[in-house]
Formats: structure tokens, sequence, C-alpha cells
DNA sequence: GGTTGATATTTACGCGCGTCAAAAATAAAT
DNA sequence: ATTTATTTTTGACGCGCGTAAATATCAACC
């Protein structure tokens, strides 16, 4: 079918009886050629499969079609789901998403950023890692390029926020627990650089005061990405030593109530709502693998779906009508309660 | 510092003081100029921040220094992890990593080769689906770029396939749990599609024949990449059933021990190698959740960074020897039993 | 059939860089 | 200091495509 092979538009012109200008103008936006010469087009190109050089057209380009997508560890679930939802959301609109992982080191965040600067990128879409986050090359890197915020918010950079309503979110599940038991105590990261974790920590002391309870936190030791192994071994020594005030442990993510799971089984403790129950045990994010713990883990279940795409589109609209917000405008999702067998 | 940017190469050659030619040899490789001139090259470097313009270098090779990543499904974390080793191969190599996922749609890996014949890559990196694959695209492919296969094979395409010797490692686990308890029976997935679950069968029932016990095999019904799900569901109706043969369960891989795991808790058998144990589960992959699982995982670890780096390495030297052999070289490495808790 | 507005063609230039050949400069060796 | 080998500079061309201006063609309308 396919003959001697297109080398490029010009060859393709000639076997298709288009001209190289009307072709490129059809490779740029195939509506702008008239129906009956696109009809004509897409017929040569199914019989030659030629494609157009990429890396001539984005040569003189000032900007290309291709999104950045940042993310701060797509090893972890959360980053990998929500980073997919947005990569499909960008290749949906007609763009070519390029997802970049900083392998949970905060100083990749700034290299991925200088080195998507080198493609020219229309538009970048990041979910920066907070404080460890290099605040003045992010800041710098938005004046060059349209960004939007996504899961993490840094205050006054960026053209727009996405993410979930921590405090929406915690009040919900902090009501809950004080309804069903015991008021929980909060289990977190000792020097948490998430800006939700914070956020998340004042909205449970709010909301336990709010309801007439008196916050307490816990604090575990540790940093880096690993998250249920922190959760196992310091949670575990806090079971150990009796240290949780009550029996109901609200843990600031999954994967820290993962860990502190797997603690209380191994020190046979028996975690549930049930009256035979010794400790109750929930979670913020709906992990995928939350379904799965033993016993099923009692979590709030963020809209992944809806922050990609309002994120992406977002994105997708200052791009096309060339006009940012002088505030970035911060949109923010609630989140589901879920519960299950934990708590 | 950084005065009036520099636009081209042209410019940088003005303010730097060296002539264009040159600087085009110097940023193909340091190496081929002068080490005087290297060192005002990159003094000038310092100060004016110029980067060549990488889509009009690309634009008239025929070939770049991008390599293409492919795998089945990056939420997967055993190839999220294989995935991102690879690729931090591939820059210490001085190459730029291109990551896909086919996001578990076996259409998608075409699809995905397809895009990335467009970026003129030095080389590809494929995990294939196996059975699911388009394997006259993948041959077609294969006669265009480079091509190294890792994890699953496919006879006959590629360049070298690099992978784990299933049949050792499930040689391994089958012998301990023969040695340790009740030989176990195999539990996986009706009609898998990847070519190591079939390896791991033939495996199994030649290992437990080898040691005179008769292979047992119960295969869960259904499709897909939700394999947490499908073990727990078709898990735990066996288990409900009394349909176990023996107390010992190997399951083809981690994830479908998560879900066996997560099925025989809400049931109520106590499962582990202890004396007051129901029943034993182990499974095969070293799943990044398996030490955390109710019990901790009994399983096989396979070597993800050994794998990667020797795939990764395979392909250069393909690349810049130009050479590849007539017959796909294959190269397996062993599994390591993990005792655990589990099994 | 002639007019009009939209679309296609012709021609030509420029983008940023790779690369080549010849000339010039530099470094190393005698 | 002279020769020789190596490296750099100069000058020039081409790559595949975007794009602009002038011209030619088309479709539709009265």
């Amino acid at each position: 079918m396919a003959p001697n092979r297109i080398r490029n538009m010009e060859e393709f012109a000639s076997v298709s009886g288009i001209s190289r200008p009307t072709l490129s103008k059809y490779f740029n936006n195939p509506d702008s050629v008239r129906k009956s010469t696109r009809t004509r087009i897409e017929a040569a190109l199914e019989r030659y499969d030629y494609r157009p050089n990429i890396y001539a057209v984005n040569q003189n380009r000032q900007t290309t079609r291709n999104i950045g997508v940042v993310v701060p560890n797509l090893a972890d679930p959360f980053f990998n789901e929500i980073g997919r939802a947005v990569e499909v959301a960008c290749i949906e609109a007609g763009y070519s998403p390029i997802l970049l992982s900083s392998h949970g080191k905060p100083e990749l965040e700034a290299e991925n950023l200088e080195s998507l600067r080198s493609l020219k990128p229309a538009g970048v879409l990041l979910a920066p890692f907070g404080r460890g986050s290099d605040r003045k090359a992010i800041e710098k890197f938005s004046k060059q390029v349209p960004l939007v915020l996504f899961d993490a918010n840094i205050s006054d950079i960026g053209a727009a926020f996405i993410g979930t309503d921590n405090s929406q979110s915690v009040g919900l599940i902090v009501e809950y627990l004080c309804r069903s038991g015991e008021p929980p105590c909060l289990f977190e990261m000792e020097t948490p650089s998430n800006p939700n974790a914070l956020k998340r920590r004042e909205a449970y002391q709010l909301s336990m005061e709010a309801q007439g309870f008196e916050p307490r936190v816990l604090q575990a030791i540790g940093s880096g990405w690993d998250f249920e192994e922190i959760g196992q071994s310091e949670g575990g020594a806090l079971l150990r030593q009796g240290a949780f005030p009550t029996n109901t442990v609200l843990c600031s993510n999954d994967r820290l109530a993962i860990g502190l799971l797997s603690a209380a089984y191994k020190l046979g403790h028996k975690v549930g709502h049930g009256a035979d129950c010794d400790i109750r045990i929930a979670g913020h994010d709906d992990h995928p693998f939350s379904r799965f713990t033993c016993p099923s883990l009692t979590t709030i279940a963020q809209d992944y779906a809806a922050i990609a795409e309002r994120a992406a589109s977002s994105l997708f609209r200052i791009i096309e009508t060339d006009e940012s917000p002088l505030a970035p405008a911060e949109t923010l999702f609630e989140g589901k309660l879920v519960l299950r067998d934990s708590a």
C-alpha cells in the first residue's frame, strides 16, 4: 500500500496534489481548509502515512502543543492516579502531555521545570512539594509559562490552584468519628512538607473545638516518602506505649494509616468499629489500597477526576485566551466520606 | 547576571567569542573540543544560560538522544518502580527518557510506539503486555528502531530480553513451602495475558512434580488489571467454599495475594505459618506493599534494579555500536525468597 | 454570465542548527 | 625556530517547515 516513503511535506504535496502551504494549514488546523480539500488530504494520508516532522514544526513556534505535568512522586498512587487523569484530559484536548515525576526529591522539581522550558510547553500543570519547593524558581518559571497548580498550593504563584477543601473533608470525618464513638486524636508526620498536611491539622483542631472536644495531635518522627514504614514503626511504638489518648486515630493520610494498621495487626489489636474492637483508625485520600487493608480503611475520597479535569481545563483556557487572572483563582472540591470497616 | 537573553547559537557565539561550528561540536560532545576551549565555553555558559533549541537540533538528525520507555501500566507499582529505574539509567547515560504508560490497555501499546516514532528515538525499552500485544506492530517497529524488551518476552522480537527467571524463582518458593508445611496449590488468573503468569504456572507444575507432589491450580475468573479486587472476590469465594485443596496458597503475583489476604481477614481466617494459623499465603514480586499487609507477605523479590540497569545498558550498547545480535539475547535474573509472616 | 468573497497556489524568505571544505590559528615535537 | 599535527574559524549550504504576498481558482449568488 505504501509506496516509497514520503520524506517531507514537499513530497507529500506532490503525491497528493495539494500545495505545501495548504497542507501546512491543514496540519495546524484541519478545519482551516475547505471540506473538499480536507477530504482529499485525508484520503492521501491514508495511502501514504506521512506525518510532519515535529521537530521542524516546533522549531520556529515560540510555543508548542506540549503540556508539562509535574508531580512530586509517581510512585505514590495518589499522584499516579491524578497524573494519569491529567494526562488523559490533555490528550482529549489535543495537547501532548509530558509527565514528569520528581521522585520524591524536591530539588528535582526545579530541575524538571527547567528541562521543560526547553520543550517550550504551551503550559504546565504542577503539583508542588510545598515547603520543599524552590519558591523562587517556580515563581520565575510561572512568569514565562502559563502555570496551574493542583493538589497543593503555593500562595500567589501560578494562574490558578485546584485542590481538595481540606477543612471540609477533615471536618466531615472528624464529625463522623465524634458522632460514632470516642473523638479522634490526629496522627501525622512531625514536620510535614506538604501544605495539605498543615491544613488538615488546622482543620482537625478547629473541628474538634467546634464540637467541644480537645484536639490531640501525635507526631511521627521521620522524613521522606516512606509513610507506611513510618506509620508502622512510629505508630507501633505509640501503640505499645499506650500513648494514643483515645481509641480513635485519624491519620493525616491513608499511607500513614496503612502503616498503623499493619502495626496494630502485628500487636494483636483488633481494629474497627465493632463492639469487640480495641481501636478505630481512619485515613484521608482513599488510596487505591485502602479497600484491601485489614480491615478495610474508612477514609475521605478526594475527587481525583474533578481536580484533574478542572486543572487541565483551567490551563487550556489560559493558553487559548492568552489571559491569566491577576490573582490566582482557587477552586476547591469537596471530599466524600468513605465508610469501611476500620472506623 | 544574565544580560539580554541569548536567542540562538549565533548570538552565543559572539558573546562567548567562540565560533558557532565549534559550539555545535561542543554541544554534541563536549569532549570533542580542546580542554581550554571547553573551559571557555562552560564559563560563558555560566554567565549567559543559553541552551540549544532542541527542536532545531533534532530536525535534521535521523535519530535523537531520546529513549522511549513503554510499560503496560504505570499504576501498577511493579512497573512504576522498574520504569523509574530505567528512567534513571537513561539519564545517567546522557539520554532523555520518555516514559509512556499504556494504562492497562493493550491497544494503547501500539499507539504509544507509533507516537514514539515521530520523536525519532535512539531506542526503545518495552515491557510488553504479552498476549494482548500487537505482535505485528511491535515487530514492524523493531525493524525501524532498536528495541529491547524487559519483564515480559515476545519470542523473536527485539534485540534483547531481560527479565526474571520464573522457573528459578517459583521453584525456590515452592521448595520452601513444601519443606515448611503442606505443599502449595497455585492461585492465578483464569486467562493470564502476561507470559510471566504462564511461565510461573509451568514452573509451579514442574517444581511440584519434581518433589513428588501433585500440582493443583485454581483459577480466578476475571480480566483486567484489578488483581486485588479479583483476588478478594474470587479468592474469598474459594475460601468460603473450602475449595483450596491444601492450607497453602501460592499466588501468581502479590496483587492477587493482597486481595486474597484481605478476603481471608474478612472471613476471620488466621493467615501465617504459626501453629494457630489456618492458611498460608505466598506471593510473587515483592510488591512495595507486601511489607504492610496483614500479615506481611512472604514472596519472591525480583531484582528490579538489575533488570532495569541491564535492559538499559543492553540498549545503549546496541545504539552505540550500531549492531544488533542476530537472535535476541536473553538475560534472566534470579529471584530472591523474602520470608515474612504470611507463609 | 459576470461579480464577489473565500480558498488554493506560486514564489520566496527565514528559523536554528548540523555539517562540510578551505583557511587560519594554535599546540606539540623536533 | 621550524615543522607537523591538531584544533578553530570562516563561509556557505541544506534540513523541514511556518508564513507572507501576490496571483489564480473556485463556489455561489444575483
